[in-house]
DNA sequence: GGCGGGCTTGACGTTTACGTAAAGTGCCGG
DNA sequence: CCGGCACTTTACGTAAACGTCAAGCCCGCC
């Protein structure tokens, strides 16, 4: 047995930052399935799994049902030729779309950091100093990135 | 002279892929502020360049209002001390969770192969063949992808 | 047996980022 | 002069993802 742990809604809302309003929600549009004790919801080490694959696609910026409809793709044991075929494209334009997140992502952390680099230096700068060489050149350059397309 | 050249609010939308209602909008919200020709808007190079910034922005899961911040601090000349802190410090957050960002895609990227993989062979196999070494091998895989925290 | 804490299900409110329809202006070709 | 087209503003509508009550159930405790 693989550690047939449990956890009551807020237990889980706590560990993972979310409200118990938010882990409701995820039942209620089919993301998580928690089993009851009478009334009350018990999540198990699976919906434990599904909660954080459904914060990760958040943080990359999917809808829930985007979500859902990948998360399904998990549980697919019989899913027919042509779902298979039609899911398998999704997930190939799926890709794509973060293969292009990824270029933005790290095209925004070279500019973030050139941008902390201008801060830190400007601050650094003697209060009066506006017109020092240096500051200057900063100018030159944050003005440069944004004119040159 | 670093070419003059300017767009109207459809030839932008167009190029951008976006409709001029966003355009309007992103004006509103102030991250842009194209000149006038009597009433109508003309983007100018440096409009242009804002918009791919934006774009970029909304892409990595920015709010308006955030990207904003960041376009306004390009223009910050006059930044007092104080407040240029507290950009960096907003910068420095920002960065983190852009490198959190990283990692949650790149976590994403080799799950999505993976399951592209898996739905190819699932779609490879002759139709009957439903359970084959490699089909439950397969379905293995996927559950302790979703078991395993 | 009354009380607090945690849980439940509605049901309505809120924010963001636009969509969409209405009503009007300016210009250009025929 | 008249359509048609591109553009404008104003204003209301909408979808997603919850927040925020409200009202009530159950359970352990003093």
């Amino acid at each position: 047995m693989k550690s047939d742990r449990t956890w009551s809604i807020s237990e889980l809302s706590r560990e993972f930052k979310v409200t118990p309003r938010a882990l409701r929600f995820y039942e209620d549009r089919g993301l998580l399935s928690p089993a009851r004790d009478g009334v009350n919801r018990v999540f198990s080490v699976r919906d434990r799994a599904r909660l954080k694959l459904i914060l990760r696609g958040k943080r990359l910026g999917f809808q829930l049902q985007e979500i859902r409809e990948m998360l399904d793709l998990y549980d697919m044991r019989d899913g027919n030729r042509r779902q298979m075929e039609i899911a398998l494209r999704n997930y190939r334009e799926r890709l794509i779309a973060l293969e292009r997140q990824r270029e933005d992502l790290d095209a925004a952390v070279a500019e973030l950091n050139q941008h902390i680099h201008w801060l830190e230096a400007r601050i650094a700068e003697p209060e009066g100093s506006e017109n020092s060489a240096v500051v200057r050149a900063f100018e030159l350059e944050a003005r440069r990135r944004l004119e040159e397309a």
